[in-house]
DNA sequence: GTATTGACCGTAG
DNA sequence: TCTACGGCCAATA
């Protein structure tokens, strides 16, 4: 096949293990998965998210900013879930991302 | 099989 | 500090 299917259940995986009221960007889960620069494919993988019920809502950019919130059905969905987390949001940006921010590869390892 | 795009990241100016 | 450009890997056209 010409896809890899591994690499997408790995993010699923990773995004799955997120604790709530955490936060992560898709070069984190990139680098997790050994892809390392490959932060793009993360999205894409997160795109079909809605399949597999992933709660794709706790990644963001290295920015911290809700660049996939405009994939999510509704316009605002992604920052009210991770609201009713815990996770404040603040004009498509997570208040202290840098505190919110859970590295996989860190705290997962 | 080639070209363009993509829920990005890092470095340079 | 802010803006601009390139790179990386994979999927889609």
């Amino acid at each position: 096949m010409a896809m890899e299917p591994d690499f997408y259940q790995k993010v699923y995986e990773v995004v799955c293990l997120i604790p709530e009221g955490r936060v992560t960007s898709y070069g984190a889960i990139a680098k997790y998965l050994s892809v390392g620069r490959a932060s793009r494919m993360v999205g894409m993988a997160l795109n079909n998210c809605d399949h597999f019920g992933i709660p794709a809502h706790r990644v963001v950019n290295r920015n911290g900013m809700l660049t996939g919130k405009y994939h999510f059905p509704g316009t605002n969905m992604m920052q009210d879930l991770l609201e009713t987390e815990g996770t404040k949001v603040k004009d498509d940006v997570v208040v202290d991302f840098k505190k919110r921010f859970w590295d996989p590869s860190a705290e997962l390892l």
